[in-house]
DNA sequence: AATAAGAACGTGTACGTTAACGAAAATCAG
DNA sequence: CTGATTTTCGTTAACGTACACGTTCTTATT
């Protein structure tokens, strides 16, 4: 349609304009020191007028440093493969902007060990990054180290779960109260009046609570809203081991089976073990994250519903947003939940992180 | 890890170890013409010893031409806003790759008149893009007009249906057996044996049936492998209107009334409005697409099942393939599924398109 | 053998930006 | 008011590639 700008708007046209040279145009747009208030000024106003958008290609070329980018995560584990999706997302969105001078490096703490956690952040502020990607699991410390990065103006954006009042560049993941919620709406569909249902978290750090605990607000408030009379109990495992999880829960259901029992992360599969080894029947069960182990159960029918939410997007979109706001495009959504996506024996052929 | 190419490798080191000038490596590079076979093998050597990968970003910057991409899909009618979906993931790409020397047009057609998508389609190679996006929905047409762009090495990405025989550079949309098939498999958890199953095609003209009957075949397929006795009718309706389906589906219903309806694309609506407004009970309803008229009837159970394939990721990823194939990045994957989501009354809410 | 024609190759400038280096102007100390 | 700083600004060489143009070299034609 517009068919103006053949005089290839750039910095000299701006500095013709300014009747400055390129030289100062370019220490105001990067704003090093040097400039006096009053030609800055006039040079922000030309700017402003011709709606100059920096040539992000020249910008690269010139500047030969490459950005680089420093991404957190939890190491796949042999307790859960989890991480291995957004680890892959990542990489995904890594490949396809090497060519444009990004490189971005990994490192991986233990979940089980906040030092682990402790101990790579550390490294990476040494390591003089332009950006992070962040899996904030152990929250406290997450927090901290998140306070030194906007100290030193280091942008960063949360994967996974979220820190609401750290001022990151932008948060790609679960709303974890929501997902609760479906959670509670899929249990409503399940359970008739008047039946039990237990809530299990399974996880050795207590800050895994704060993960944890969102979706249980969503869970319960979903069936408080609709006040069935369901009776909702409720355990925290606080050892991952299988035999853990089976000691305790042979000692609450001799007291009591619940009707449907929903765990609110992927170790659901212990769960389900623990109901096909002692051949339990009539309990239902709801859990997390779509991993081989858990597969297995949907597909035998131990498991019914499994929640997830895209851990491969969460990585691919995690990265490139920051490696938008890096180059300074204009906006980068700042908070983007994903999908909840319902993986049932049906339909899990087809699901793809 | 490794430390080497200090000396910067690029174009004018290649020209330095095979002793020639970079003009002749340019040469060479963009095959143009005008060096001997013998200089040719050896430059051609050095590159790939050196495993050089050209700058990208030099290159755009240095020959200023934009890429122009031209996307064809289908105008949102009011029939159906199913192609609002593809047009905002085609934007969404278009405008986080516009500061990368892209533009891309679209062009409409209308679903119901093949001239339209012809006449687009002759603007389209008379205007010289770069590479095209296209959605093939008229068989025969569409063949024409990707020979025409083959003779030309107009480069074209397929999304929403594929011509398999076509040297596309991918295509991008569902699966189309695969995901009639989860419906059949959807459809033996909803029926009893000996029930009987109606498949709908509704559409105008016939060359949709390629689009429609590898859905039905799918579907069949899935019924047939797990030979219970499901009675399967068909019907073609050629009108969209909703007073054409509605009679065409009282003559049936009149004869014999099916236990469950398939109906193979977006559709569904019309279905569920003649069940709806007939007051016709106990028959179960799947069908195609996230749009607002479907969900109205998931959401008060006339439709049991919506069978969903990300449209708008559809589009994101059909222009971000196509780019990435014009500037010679490595390789794009050549058959990209869509994941084949199901929709229902519990999860609708948390869906993204 | 002289010349033209064309193939093969080198040179130089441009793309829009960064950043180092100085020159000029303004400010300050005495 | 002079000299020394400091602040402000202009100039210029890169960055890696594309492309137009010029030059040299080869071959064919007369």
């Amino acid at each position: 349609m517009k068919k103006e700008q053949e005089t290839t708007k750039g910095i000299k046209e701006i500095a013709r304009l300014a009747k400055v040279s390129i030289g100062t145009v370019d220490r105001v747009i990067n704003n090093r020191t040097g400039v006096s208030v009053k030609t800055k000024e006039k040079v922000l106003q030309i700017i402003a007028e011709l709606d100059y958008q920096p040539n992000i290609m020249a910008r690269m070329l010139a500047s030969k440093k490459v950005i680089r980018i420093a991404a957190l995560i939890p190491a796949v584990s042999n307790e859960t493969g989890y991480w291995n999706a957004p680890l892959k997302g990542i990489n995904e969105a890594a490949s396809e902007i090497r060519n444009f001078g990004v490189s971005a490096d990994f490192y991986f703490f233990d979940q089980n060990n906040k030092k682990t956690f402790r101990d790579q952040c550390a490294v990476i502020l040494d390591n003089g990054y332009d950006g992070i990607l962040l899996a904030p699991m152990f929250e406290e410390e997450a927090m901290d180290f998140l306070d030194n990065c906007a100290k030193r103006d280091l942008p960063f954006v949360l994967i996974n779960s979220d820190l609401e009042h750290q001022p990151r560049v932008a948060y790609i993941g679960p709303d974890l109260f929501q997902s609760g919620y479906l959670a509670g709406h899929l249990t409503k569909y399940l359970v008739k009046e008047a039946q039990q249902v237990l809530i299990v978290n399974i996880s050795r750090e207590i800050t895994f609570q704060h993960h944890l605990l969102k979706k249980e607000e969503g869970f319960r408030a979903c069936l408080a809203a609709h006040d069935l009379s369901i009776e909702v109990g409720k355990v925290d495992i606080n050892e991952t081991s299988y035999d853990a999880v089976q000691q305790r829960l042979l000692e609450l259901f001799d007291l009591n089976k619940p009707d449907l029992v929903f765990v609110t992360n992927s170790r659901v599969s212990s769960v389900a073990r623990f109901l096909q080894e002692n051949a339990i029947e009539g309990v239902q069960l709801i859990g997390y994250d779509f991993l081989e182990e858990n597969i297995a159960y949907l597909k035998n029918g131990t498991i019914d519903f499994l929640i997830c939410q895209k851990p491969q997007e969460q990585g691919y979109r995690g990265l490139m947003s920051l490696y938008q706001h890096l180059i300074s495009a204009p906006t980068v959504e700042q908070l983007q939940y994903m999908p909840i996506d319902i993986i049932t024996k049906e339909n899990y052929l087809y699901y793809r992180n």
